[in-house]
Formats: C-alpha cells, structure tokens, sequence
DNA sequence: ATTTAAATAATACGGTTGTACTATTTAAAA
DNA sequence: TTTTAAATAGTACAACCGTATTATTTAAAT
C-alpha cells in the first residue's frame, strides 16, 4: 500500500490562515474571498479548497487560531513568575492592540465577530474567552489581597470587562488618538481605582 | 418652462437609509446590497440610483442620519430641566443599545464603522461625536461640582469614553447576559466611582 | 521502478454584484 | 391641453463570487 506525498497538514491550514488575516487587514472581511486569500497564500483555488471545504470553515479556523495565539501568549504570562499587579497588567496589555501585530489580531477578531454575527450560517460557538479571564483576574487579585474592599467582584469584572473591549476598540479605530502609552495610562488608572492603596 | 412631477427629495432619501438600516439589521452589512435594498425600501433599482449614484454615497448617508437622529436626542435631554445627574445618566443611556430600537442603531453604527474602515475607497471623515460629549459630560459634571476632587478630568473622559463603547459593544454581542438593566447597574457604579460623594 | 493517494492545478458553472443605459411614466408649469 | 423634466422602471453588462469538477503532478511506500 502505497502512500502520496505528504505535508504538514495543519501547518499549511495555518498558513492559510495567517494569509487570510493578512486580507482581512488590507481589505476589511469584504475582501476575505477565497481567491484573495488563495493568492495572497501563494496557493491555489484547488489546493485551498483541500484544506478547506467552505468558506465559512476557513474563516472559522482563522478565527480560532487568532483566539489560540492569544491565549497561548496570556498562559505564558500567567506561567511567569512577576508581582501579581504586573502579571495582571500584562496579560490586560496582551488583550489590547500595542502593537501591529497585535492590531491585526484585533482587527481581524471584530472583522469575524461582526461577520459571524450576521453571518446567517450556523451560530457558530463564539465562546468568547475573555469575560471569564477578567473573572479569573479579579478573582487573583482578591486572592492576592489586592482588591479594594467594598467593591463587588462580579461588577468590577463587568465593568473591568467593558472598559478593555472600549479601548481595544478605540486603540484600531482611533489609533493616533488612543496610542499605547494612552492605553496603558488608561489602564493603570483604573487598576489603582479597583485595587488596595499599597505600594507602587 | 415646465416643471415636472416632484418629490420630497430628502424625505425620499431618509426612507431609503431607513430601508438600509433594517437591512443590515437583518443580513449584516454584507447583505447591504443596492438590490436588497432597493427591495427593502420598495422601489427599483433605477429609482435608488436616482437619489444615490453609488453604493458607497447611500451607506456614507444611511450612517450620518444614524448620528443625526441619536444626536438630536440627546439635545433634547440636556435642554431639559432634569437634576444633573440624572440628565448625564439618561445621555449616557442614549449612547447604549438599551431597546430594540437603539440595538438597531447601535449595529449599524459598528456596521458601518468596520466597513468604512477597511472599504479601500476615500477615508471618509469618521469624525465620531461621542467622544468630544464625553468630554462634555465631564466638563459638566465639575461644572457642577459633581466631579470626585483629585481625578484627571482628561483622563477621566478617556475611561468613561471606552467604558460607554465597551458596554454598548457588549450589549450588542451578549444581549442575553448584558442586558438593560446590567448595564445601567455598572453605569451607576462608574458615576459613582468618578463623582463626589453627595446624596444619591 | 512501479504503485498509490495526497497535493495541486485548471477550468467551468450558476448566481450575484455595482453600475450603466434606455425607455416609460408622472405631475407641475406653460 | 400641451410641454417638460423629474421620477421611475426595466434591462444589460462586465466583473466577481463560492463551489464543483476534472486532470495533473508529486513523493512516499512497495
């Protein structure tokens, strides 16, 4: 039994996908078609449709390795052996566009949240992993004897929640406006209002 | 000189954004089609290309009647003689998709914003005018000696901006788990956090 | 070297898109 | 009533879309 020519499967699939960022960027999810994606991956329309059956299936494994990346990132974080305020305001920063690398990740995860919303197409289990990490966030800071007491630790995540999508959003809309340093002294502010007044 | 059949011209045109707007409310912006929405209004495509000659005119115009209308609402609150805080709770109200109505606003506003973004054509001169009346808001609150002493008043507008943004976006996309009510709760916890301690 | 199936390529098809063009209808002014 | 230009309708066209189909190339296993 004879056996073809072999690839790294989910390599080239990831591939693909980082092309399909690489669109999205330049061209909004209007321009995400199959033949961008196919020649901005150097690929093609045959080759693509290998890997990917549908459109929508490429645009849903695009997405999901945006969110993987980003999660690994924040694990790493987590891992790491910092303060716990400076643990907590990296893996916030990690969340927000600082960079342009990070500026495609966002824009390519609102391009696909907005298009899956009105997609029409199955309703596709956005299982948006951030609210419950602003949860596990404040539940460490709590845990760390840093969360002013008083406050309600469900509404702290609400609103600590709210205003990390508000700036994500104003950092890819707004980006000369709201730069990082305005990002991080945003942030920085509102962490001084939530947790104890100890040392710097 | 004879003058033929006429129209109320901008009537005419604001039946067809409003078309546009249930439109996109109901497809996504990639349903925004002038065919669907020549069909939405009731017209055909040669009376739509008549009052719009292109695609992009008619969606730049369906968005600033979008800020019109809210604007003109929020006008109306401050020119009321309600007591200062419950005046800038209502305007903040305004600006978060809190009915049904204001949903359909809310997704057409970031429909539109993410495809103007990304659309390749001219800029567009987003020129968004939230966040000057943020400025505004706060500038009122000190006015009348609401604003907590000690807080940056520039820095305070930037937290309230992207908080306002960060519910409203939540709103939209988990409108099961931030509803109304959750979030006039963490507004009122915001007002609180930045306004000084008076009677309730 | 031959076999084999994965990998890739090329082409085709029905449908939709934005825009353009032309003809017809409408009602206000003459 | 006739004239006139706005308002509307209908059709056409080139380009692009997602997907399907078929043929070819490739390299691992025999």
């Amino acid at each position: 039994m004879g056996m073809p020519k072999i690839v790294d499967h989910s390599e080239r699939k990831s591939n693909i996908a980082e092309a399909t960022w690489r669109v999205i960027i330049r061209q909004g999810i209007k321009g995400a078609t199959v033949r961008n994606i196919a020649a901005e991956a150097g690929v093609s329309l045959g080759a693509l449709r290998h890997y990917f059956s549908t459109q929508h299936e490429l645009l849903e494994f695009a997405m999901n390795l945006v969110k993987e990346r980003v999660t690994a990132r924040i694990v790493d974080i987590m891992q790491s052996e910092l303060p716990p305020r400076e643990q907590i305001m990296k893996v916030l920063l990690e969340l927000l566009p600082t960079d342009d690398s990070s500026m495609a990740e966002m824009e390519v995860w609102f391009a696909f949240t907005f298009h899956l919303k009105t997609g029409g197409e199955k309703p596709v289990e956005l299982n948006d992993a951030i609210y419950p990490l602003i949860v596990q966030i404040i539940d460490y800071l709590d845990q760390h004897a840093l969360f002013k007491q008083g406050l309600d630790k469900g509404d702290e995540a609400e609103r600590l929640y709210a205003l990390i999508d508000g700036l994500a959003l104003h950092a890819m809309l707004e980006p000369d406006r709201m730069n990082k340093q305005r990002v991080i002294r945003v942030l920085n502010i509102h962490l001084e209002s939530i947790c104890t007044p100890s040392a710097t």
